[in-house]
Parts: C-alpha cells; structure tokens; sequence
RNA sequence: CGGGGCGUAGCGCAGCCUGGUAGCGCGUCUGGUUUGGGACCAGAAGGUCGCCGGUUCGAGUCCGGCCGCCCCGACCA
C-alpha cells in the first residue's frame, strides 16, 4: 500500500476490519449524509439527496409504463383509523410517534405520525370506489415516514426516513396478486440494473410478512458483512384493509364486493446498501447509471495551465450529450488530491488531461473499479467513454454477484445449517415443513431468520428439524 | 433496553494515572514557489477543555450528579 492510501486510511477505517465503522466513516466524508440534533434522524446532504433524486427518476419513469400515478396523502393518522386493522396496529403501535396536542391544547384523539399510509389512504379508496370501472386505483407517494427505532444508522434504520409507496386496489385476487409481481420485477430492475446490486426475490415466511398483509414478496441483498438486508417489499393486502375501512365496489355481476389491496415500498436504505455493497477503502464507488457524476475531468494545469484548460472545457462539452460530467477546474487543489477526493465520491470515470494529452490529441482514463490508467485518443472519446461507463456498471454488479453467489449454501440439517451461518455466514438454504415451531428452532439455534422463500420453488427434501417432507425452500441468514 | 467506549480549536486526537501558563496533526488565513496520486517554504489567526456542583491557594486533570454521541447485542425497512 502506498503511503498516500495509508494517509487515506486514517480517515477511513479498513472495509475488511471495521466494517460499521468503514460504513460510517464513507457516508460521514463523502457527504452523504450527517448526524442531526433529533435523535435517530439523520440529515439526508445534497450529494446523497441527489442518488435518491436519481432513484426518483428511475421510478417516475418506469412507472409511466404502469399507470401508476403520484398522489399525496396526509402525514397524521387518526388513533381510531390506525387501530382499524386488528394486525396491522399490533404490528406498528410499538413504532409509532404520537401527536398528542395542537398548540397549547390536548387533541381529543392522538394523530399517529404515519408508520407507513395504508390507513390514511384506505379511507380515501372507500370515498372513490364505487364501480368495478372505478378499479384498478394505481397510487403512489413519496414522502417520509417515522418508525421510532431503538437503535438507528445512517440510511439503514432512522427513526424517519424517505421511501416511495404504492397502494393499488383491484377488483380480483388474481390481479392484485399479480400487481405485486409486477412490483417485484420492477424493484428487482432497479436493483440490480441500475444500483447494480443482486437479490434473491420471493416470499416471505408468515412470521416475516407486513403486519395486515396476507403475505409479502421480498427483494433480498446480500452485504459485505455477509448479513442480508431487505432492500424492498410488494404486499399483498388481501381484502383485509378494504374489510377494516369497508371498501366495497359493484361489481359486473352487480354484487357488492371488497377491494383486493396492495401496498409496496423502497426507502432511504437503498443508498446504505449501495454504499455498503460497491464501497472499498478508497470510499464510496456508485454504479454509473445512479452516479450523479458519471465522469470527473481533472486537468493537469501548471505552465501551459491555459491551453490544458481550454482543452479541458472543450472536452466536457463534448462529453456532455454522452454523460453526466464534471470538470474540476479548481485551482486550489492538486490533481492528486482530487483524484483521490472524486474515488473517495465514488465516480465512475475519471479523465485527465495534461499537457502530454493536449500534445498529442488523447486523455487519460481511470476507472473506479481499477484496472489502472488508460490512455485514450480524444478522437473517439464519446463512445470510448460510454463503453467505459457500461464496463463498470458491469463489473460493479458482476463482482456484487459472485460475492452473493459465493455465499449461498445449502445444508439439509441443523448441524449443518449452524455450522453454516456461524463459519460462513451468508445466506444458507434449507427444506421446511411448514411449521412455525420448526422455524422457530432454526431460529434459536443459528440467531438467523428466513429471509426469503423463492418464487419458482419446488421443494423436495425434508425439513431438518422434524424431518418431514418439504413445503418449501427458505433462505436463512442473519440480517439488518 | 442491556454491555462497552468517547465528549479538549472547523475535523481527528494527545494531555488526566501523579492538579501548577492549553498542546499536536490536518484544515483555515497571508505571501511566495508549485501542479501527471492527498505539494513545499515562511508567517498568522483560532479554546467559556459537554453541563452543573464539590474538594483545593489552584481543576482539562480528583470527587458527585446530569446531558449527549458512537460501537456491540436484543427488536425493526
């Protein structure tokens, strides 16, 4: 290691050592996000703002496809609208912040600071829904929501954080269902195509699911640390919610029937797992297509600084219709510090351009994943630029996948599957009977919970408690 | 909520055991030389030592209380 990374390092703790503390440190320095006087919420700085302004993005558009539409729903629920949901209240009331007075005065009932919007919004579908022509109802809201955790970590768990919800109703089960699958797949793109980061997606066990749903689907990502954390969910309500805020419709056969409801979520924690997933010792390192600077021009000034300069801007100008770019023309730093101040930011690509490259029509070019300098001809730099950018997208999700892949294992007995999740942590998969009591024992003897039952299942051994024969595959693991 | 650690300059820390003029590195400011991996020289500014009380001639240091934060567990997106 050189002695300017070993300088590096004084300010961010190894990946490999100290993990939670590397975490921090790169979402402290790279100005992602702070501490804030409210306890347990943090304060979301311009530079992390702008990779969820880029989540934002990537939804909105994708979900013009759907004809899901944005909405705004009020952020206090009433006492009495929250305690509607026999599961879903017992599942929240330990999370929830409440408002107890206006002004001076004492409200006659508490509003909940929402957990999450369901009851807030089902009383609005009961308002609008009459006719099965009324259905499907395809809303989405981005906005905040307060949790009051015990124990927080930036973008992970905060006692309030930013995500994007989508609450639809149907006339049927089947396209309710469905809904949630096509959820699902889009959450999965967004993970990994454009956050570069793969899941595991499917099920979740009964004892995992959304309080108030009947079950849960499931987008799960392995991080460093080998613990898996739950980077989105698609809900399926039942007609438990449309039960509780009585939302009925007529359908074709002029019957009275309830709504078949979804709800679905990602958050703020997406960025944490990026950063956890992509980071190194250098700091952050994001996946071009969610960089806010995709490319960083350092121009190597000094004697002919003004010609360097000028071939510099020229440079960005034509990059710009190719890629989001940035030339640092600071004059206050040297171009060793900004090398290493845009790695530890985490662009992908960088370009510099000296003298020597003025000299003789080229650019040198680095990319975040490594692979040291290359020295490029300007004549082509627009698609030699693009490839770049799409070769670490690549190899950011490919070196992201065979960690995960690395990591998954299969044990048919308990024995196995505690040794598993003690020596190699990960994901570790196994039969189940279906029990709640066997999971429970696979529970207490490994400290992991299932995380996730896949989609395309098809088991066929016997569960490693009581040896039964399988109902289902369950990835286990320990988790954020 | 349990276990551990930490609050001293903008940031990172030393000093505390053994009380006696507030220190170091980075950053900042000024001037100059520099610029292909965190530049160098010279000069300068910057502090109610987390808060309250006690002991003492004298407290950053000792004693009591309080507050805040971080890390590790248990619960959760």
């Amino acid at each position: 290691m050189s002695t300017e990374s070993q300088a590096f390092v004084k300010e961010i703790p190894s990946k490999a050592e100290a993990f939670s503390d590397w975490y921090t440190a790169v979402c402290l320095k790279a100005e992602l996000a702070d501490y804030s006087p409210v306890r347990g919420c943090m304060v979301v700085r311009p530079y992390g703002y702008a990779l969820w302004e880029g989540i934002q993005r990537w939804l909105d558009e994708r979900f013009k496809a759907t004809g899901h539409v944005n909405a705004y729903f009020p952020l206090f629920v009433p006492e009495s609208y929250l305690k509607k949901e026999a599961e879903h209240v017992e599942g929240f009331a330990p999370q929830v912040a409440w408002v107890t007075h206006g002004g001076d005065e004492e409200l006659a009932e508490r509003l909940a600071v929402r957990p999450t919007s369901e009851a807030i919004i089902l009383p609005m579908y009961a308002k609008w829904i009459q006719s099965y022509r009324d259905l499907p109802v395809l809303l989405l809201q981005w906005n905040s929501v307060v949790r009051w955790e015990k124990a927080t970590r930036l973008f992970l768990r905060t006692a309030e954080f930013l995500w994007h919800e989508g609450h639809t109703a149907h006339a049927t089960l089947e396209e309710a269902d469905q809904e949630c699958l096509t959820i699902l797949e889009i959450y999965r793109q967004l993970l990994e195509d454009v956050l570069a980061i793969p899941v595991l997606t499917g099920k979740k066990p009964d004892s995992e699911k959304f309080a108030g749903a009947d079950w849960t689907y499931t987008l799960e990502a392995l991080m460093p640390d080998r613990q898996a954390i739950q980077a989105g969910t698609s809900h399926f309500l039942g007609q438990n919610f449309a039960r509780a805020f009585n939302v009925k419709f007529l359908d074709r056969d002029n019957t009275e029937k309830y709504v078949w409801s979804t709800s679905w979520a990602v958050t703020t924690r997406l960025i944490g797992s990026l950063v956890m997933t992509h980071g190194d010792d250098r700091g952050l390192a994001l996946p071009p297509k969610i960089a806010p600077v995709q490319v960083v021009i350092v121009p190597i000034l000094g004697k002919a600084g003004a010609e360097v300069l000028a071939a510099a801007r020229a440079l960005a100008a034509r990059l710009g219709p190719v890629a989001r770019v940035k030339l640092d023309d600071r004059d206050e730093y040297t171009p060793g510090w900004k090398f290493n101040d845009w790695e530890m930011r985490g662009v992908p690509v960088r370009l510099e351009i000296g003298p020597r490259d003025v000299a003789s029509n080229q650019a040198v070019l680095v990319k975040r994943t490594g692979g040291g300098k290359e020295t490029v001809s300007l004549d082509a730099i627009e698609s030699r630029v693009s490839a770049a950018l799409d070769e670490v997208q690549r190899t950011m999700f490919e070196q992201a996948r065979a960690f995960r892949d690395a990591h998954i294992v299969t044990a048919a007995t308990l024995d196995a599957l505690e040794a598993a999740i003690r020596d190699r942590r990960g994901f570790v998969r196994t039969d189940w009977c279906g029990t709640q009591s066997c999971e429970d024992a696979i529970r207490e003897r490994t400290g992991a919970s299932p995380r996730v039952i896949p989609l395309d299942d098809r088991p066929s051994g016997t569960c490693p408690v009581c040896g039964k024969p399988a109902t289902a595959t369950v990835y286990y693991a320990r988790a954020y």
